[in-house]
DNA sequence: CGACTTTTTGAGTCTAGTCAAAACATGTGG
DNA sequence: CCACATGTTTTGACTAGACTCAAAAAGTCG
């Protein structure tokens, strides 16, 4: 078995701190209000109020009334939904400058998903009456909202797409693709996934069991793909895992 | 085997007329536009072109360049996506007042999508300029924009919960109940499904081979659940069905 | 060093997929 | 109105991929 003898250092992993200098910096480099004239964004940043979460700390929870907005400023948050069966599946992983939380106001009345710190963060959040202040009065940050939802959706329905239609194997493929494109930092010709994330949440965002996706990546470490260790993956062939992911076979 | 002797009519199908008139009284009835004043409307009206379209005819496919946002004013269309093995899924079947194409603009430029007409339709379609132009000079509709569109997110993230956590019987159950919701027609105690659509159509939503769903179908059908035919679904005990969905079992 | 968690491996089972063919429905033109 | 051509649905036999349960191995941390 291929195993790194020296596990990747982790301690890039994002502080909790969240200075107010540092939240103004943070409020004006977010997709929602860059645009913005700076004095704007210093009146929306006194609307926010910041909170610092530990790492598996829930947010909210599924079915709790939606009154807040919320921003990740630094660390990431997971969002989840709990089936029946108890089987709990991961639609998304968040990182700095991301909403979470309740865009979904207008029409849901409840938040449809639970929202967990996977690492220590830092988060701000908003009362819907403020944001809705917010929106009034800048209607473009409506518009940069519509784009971050709409982009979501597309990688929502992309998802569907791949339980639909794909093999495990190749899902769990596209899954680590997907987060080294997000929270991916290159090393040379390799990929580490700046994320501390077990066989456990894989399998919760690709429909399986943690004892497939364990068979199915220690195959992925035989044909050098990846390697990986306790909560961590580096992708060391990524145009390989990819054609893997696409076409279902490494030739 | 069950099988109704008299196929229910299916002639209520939205006839692909779309008159001026009748398309103002449509567009002021879109979820985007109702609440601006008769003004706004007609003026908004006149930026909209309509076009017919018949069954089974693509509206446009997935990779084109994205430079139009649709509304539908008639009929049904229906959003696929085609995946590498040939497969297709089956992302939403959208009725009147349900938009669909390019609001994406902003962050993809092409369409991640492939609409298809499910019945003769008519639809509108509008550049993403002129788009662009009422979201500028009517700031809520891009608010509504929005609410629709993460309705739209919640939904397709429910289905990712189905797709990863419940078997084929309950995602087929599921399927059939959310058609009930959104184009079913109450007959009595019964639940008319107002689409005409295949074992086909229904495997592609719920990741599903056809075969699979014909005798998932049988199954409800002995169990006194449904009733079909060709094309056509009539949910007879909506009750035990939404429980088989929920909690896998009948009883 | 233990105690704990995460990951791996193994054996057996079952759900849903594949391939192939029959049954059925629907519409057409003779 | 019947016989046929076409598309849809059903059924059957077989297979394989992924799940379950159980237990061992490997990391991690105080």
């Amino acid at each position: 078995m291929t195993r790194p003898k020296s596990p990747v250092r982790l301690d890039w992993v994002d502080p909790a701190v969240c200075s107010l200098d540092y939240r103004l910096k943070i409020v004006g480099r977010l997709p929602f209000f860059k645009h913005l004239p700076a004095e704007a964004i210093s009146k929306i940043n006194a609307l926010f109020h910041d909170r610092d979460v530990h790492a598996d700390e829930r947010i909210y929870h599924e079915g709790d009334d939606a009154e807040r907005l919320y921003l990740v400023a630094m660390g990431k948050v997971k969002l989840v939904r709990a089936a029946a069966s108890g089987r709990e599946v991961l639609l998304d992983i968040l990182r700095g400058g991301e909403y979470f939380g309740a865009l979904t106001i207008f029409g849901g009345r409840t938040y449809a998903e639970t929202a967990i710190a996977q690492t220590d963060c830092c988060i701000l959040q908003i009362s819907s009456a403020d944001f809705e202040t917010i929106l009034s009065e800048h209607p473009e940050v409506a518009r940069r909202a519509l784009e971050v939802v709409s982009q979501r959706l597309a990688e929502s329905q992309e998802v569907v797409k791949q339980l639909s239609a794909y093999t495990t194997e190749q899902r769990i493929a596209a899954a680590l693709l997907r987060l080294a494109g997000k929270l991916g930092e290159t090393r040379g010709e390799h990929v580490l996934i700046q994320l501390l994330f077990s066989r456990q949440d894989l399998a919760a965002m690709t429909g399986a069991t943690t004892e497939t996706v364990s068979r199915v990546m220690s195959r992925f470490a035989e044909d050098k793909l990846i390697k990986s260790g306790r909560k961590r993956v580096k992708i060391t062939d990524a145009k390989r895992l990819k054609k893997l992911a696409e076409k279902g076979a490494v030739n």
